[in-house]
DNA sequence: CTAATAGTGTCTATTAGACAGTATGTT
DNA sequence: AACATACTGTCTAATAGACACTATTAG
């Protein structure tokens, strides 16, 4: 810790334009899982990016991602995390930027919202090979792809860093934070109620599973799978009909504060 | 995603200059353990602020806080990872600054090396209450606390808001930092090798496991930590004795490619 | 010998994985 | 009846908690 023994020290402190200018943005990247479309997330001159935009003077930090939202897609209310603050020297060749990359979690129902014009959603395809993650994104005129290595920092593997290996299509530094993203959300499905964000008011129990399966990229037995799921959901009077097979039940998100520690 | 079809369009997404200057800070919180002290942490006119400063236009924000942490206290290459990115407009009252907090973590052998003339290292105690957290500093000649509320956001725990519920002494947020800080220590120590970092090359178990029980704050049963960290130490040649019982085996950290899988 | 911490063995409780089985709709 | 998915029971494997026990030094 630091102590200030005089005005003049403190705002020494302060002058920052020794320092030169700094601008900083919040980008905001959209996830959500429907079943035409595995898994989908929401999106420079003829390439693409992330909706982002600068932070205002009078602005929460917080609040630029959801203003960006608002103006993209015209969605309120939604979950938003913060990721991580990319600050390299030279990410964007125009001016020096700070940006603050945010992760937001949509249920598919609202994606059927309109996108601003230039904007599109895209499907989201991921293949691990030798600890590099190729991403294809597909959209509804376009399908490219980049490649994003996850290498330990130091041979005690205490740091991951995220490296960019291949990207022809994706402004920026975008690709990893896609590739964060993604991390972020498969780790923290795992020990949150995160995944309740990308899920309707009422579903079924393989529906929710279904997400998780996408999500993590891999299949799970139904019999753990609800045992690992049972205190966090409830059940409702309502059945889903109609599918060909023995219908299930409707359950509902059950918060934190009515789930049972015993049983 | 969003696609820029003009030349002009992009370069209006790029006008910055409507929405006035916001500057951009990282500030650094130290953790380590030692014996006489059990937590530490690194840390305004007559009030106290976690070393901090602007970022340079020519600098990578990561850059930041390795230079401010070699100013403060003359230590190279040690562990720093991005705790969080603070935007409150009005965090600081004399300009709009956003600011990446990072935490450190140092062993204690560390410690002695000489922080600046205005820096101190203080002793950190916390205790909880009825979801308040209040931390005490105590440094040489200060002592102060403040307390941290850690609330759900909604009704289902999603997100959690740190608020700063009493403060009187630190400058900032920077009550939220070490708030932060502390929580990111005690949940990444379950599941990552960060601990390894406030350890010195060669330790003992009983060691290890005070680190530990300082983290987590409470106490351990010997017979399950050691099956927990068994694979992620190995045993030395050497033994410290002279301490009035039993010696112990000195071990030393085993880097992630050497961990057995298997047994 | 005592105090004090080092270090191990093992029983039990809890949780996760695996798979077989039953239930109930649509076509 | 055939199919498809919903849903449950239960054995087994792996892991975590608890506690009793032995080991080895300083003084």
């Amino acid at each position: 810790m630091t102590s200030y023994h005089s005005e003049r020290e403190f705002l020494d402190h302060y002058n920052s334009d020794e320092y030169g200018r700094v601008s900083v943005t919040a980008d905001v990247l959209v996830f959500s899982v429907s079943n035409e479309e595995p898994d989908n997330y929401y999106p420079f001159k003829d390439m693409w990016c992330l909706p982002g935009g600068f932070v205002a003077s009078d602005e929460h930090l917080d609040d630029c991602p959801k203003r960006i939202l608002k103006n993209e897609t015209n969605l309120t209310n939604i979950y938003l995390e913060q990721l991580y603050t990319f600050g390299h020297v030279n990410r964007d060749p125009r001016m020096r930027i700070v940006s603050t990359a945010y992760l937001s979690l949509v249920n598919k129902n609202l994606l059927s919202q309109s996108v601003s014009e230039n904007s599109e959603w895209f499907n989201l395809g991921e293949t691990q090979a030798d600890g590099v993650t190729t991403i294809t994104l597909t959209g509804s005129k376009t399908e490219f792809e980049f490649s994003v290595a996850k290498t330990a920092q130091d041979k005690n593997h205490f740091q991951y860093s995220y490296q960019i290996t291949e990207n022809k299509h994706l402004a920026f530094d975008h690709a990893l934070v896609i590739a964060m993203g993604i991390d972020r959300l498969r780790n923290k499905i795992g020990y949150s109620d995160i995944v309740f964000h990308m899920m309707p008011q009422l579903f079924t129990l393989g529906e929710l599973q279904q997400v998780y399966e996408t999500i993590l990229n891999k299949s799970l037995l139904t019999p753990s799978f609800r045992r690992i799921i049972a205190n966090k959901v409830e059940k409702t009077e309502q059945i889903q009909k109609g599918k060909g097979h023995r219908p299930s039940v409707l359950f509902r998100y059950k918060s934190k504060n009515e789930q049972s520690t015993d049983f």
